[in-house]
DNA sequence: CGGGTTCGTTAGAAGTTGTAACTCACCTTC
DNA sequence: GAAGGTGAGTTACAACTTCTAACGAACCCG
């Protein structure tokens, strides 16, 4: 029985007016960027007027914020289900990029420019640690051997965002690698640094992939 | 007659303001983020009318892309400066995070999210490319041995970036990877993505730096 | 069928960017 | 020195934005 929430029709209704609305966002957010975004343009293009919106949310602010939740959960959905494929690190990554272009204003709003004041909410840092928890799992299946580095010491001592993860010092300094590097190359792709370079972004992606998945070489 | 240089009195007041414009702007974006630049504001914090400010700049945008042109220009300065003193990439790679840290709005108005229909004027990208070219140089000064990847392969045939620059493509490649993964490190870091997880970002930092100047061991 | 909840409306306050027109001071030229 | 052009700053205004307040009307439920 799937009918674990009773629904009114009011709540159903209300359900779809939000997502509507959230998708008008999406819209106008992946063709002007999230500082663009108008409560007035989406109520005008979705036949209502502007106020109206605020029966929905109550602020710009909370949309966003909103908007932003959903593209976390986009990414730990994306990241989960090539886990549950089967995925090494090498899919993951390929997952990760896949999900990035396909949207990389979505992209932006995970990793791109914070607003000074912003605090996210609780809930959102925890998919973000479930994201990590993720990669973290991914990453223990790959060999850990080759010299500890003094990194690796300092991250033994401060494994705080590992939660009780029983990955070695030396897989929490791969994933934490890995979650940057890639996220370096694919930032300034998106950004639009690499354009008139020359090379191609998704080699040197996979360059990148490559170098982090062969023999941990660390002096 | 002619060819008088000379500055007038009206000249240099009109760039005093200009600067006195631009300082606020810095003040403003530095505590509440460049989508909240108001020129009204600044108007008001400089005793003037609103409207006032648009003798010295033609609109927000106008304003906005100075911005990023100084931007540009002080980490250009900043690279050649660590340069010209000698600096190695480590010592480049100190002088970027510095940079960096001093303010961290000023880095992501350079390598932030991008507007989706900006594109950056010529003389912008110039700047750009001169940083690259100070970044190829300080790599060219370390060996560039090791076994060649493919995606040094694909560097050999697409090196429009490098202009003229003679370094071998394992050099390209390994400035490239320079300026991917310390962006990749500072601009999580820049963006509060590493606040509660325990480790220091700057002990990270100068991890993945030295790894980046160990033997290249890419298989 | 009445009553409460909720939705959508209009009106309006306070803010923004940006334009237009006017004043006034300064600088140059005669 | 007087006249006039140039440019800075002003106010007024249009068109937008977020967001609040008050009102009407539709809906659901007892």
């Amino acid at each position: 029985m799937d009918g674990a929430e009773a629904t009114t029709p009011r709540e159903r209704y209300r359900a779809q007016v939000r997502a509507e609305i959230k998708e008008r966002a999406w819209e106008q957010i992946a063709t002007a960027g999230a500082s663009a975004l108008s409560l007035n343009a989406i109520a005008k293009r979705m036949g209502m007027s502007g106020p109206a919106l605020y029966r929905y949310f109550a602020s710009r602010d909370e949309l966003i914020t909103e908007l932003v939740r959903d593209a976390y959960r986009s990414l730990a959905d994306t990241i989960r289900a090539a886990r549950t494929a089967g995925a090494d690190p090498t899919g993951l990554a390929h997952a990760l990029r896949g999900w990035a272009l396909a949207d990389p204003q979505r992209y932006f709003l995970v990793y791109g420019t914070p607003v000074p004041g912003y605090h996210a909410p609780d809930d959102i840092t925890a998919i973000a640690s479930e994201i990590m928890a993720s990669l973290l799992d991914a990453c223990a299946e790959l060999s850990a051997d080759g010299p500890a580095t003094p990194f690796d010491a300092h991250l033994a001592d401060h494994r705080d965002w590992a939660g009780d993860h029983p990955a070695p010092p030396a897989t929490l300094h791969r994933a934490l690698t890995f979650w940057t590097r890639l996220h370096g190359v694919l930032s300034l792709e998106l950004a639009g640094h690499f354009t008139g370079m020359g090379f191609d972004p998704a080699r040197f992606y996979d360059a990148e992939l490559a170098d982090l998945l062969s023999v941990p070489a660390k002096s």
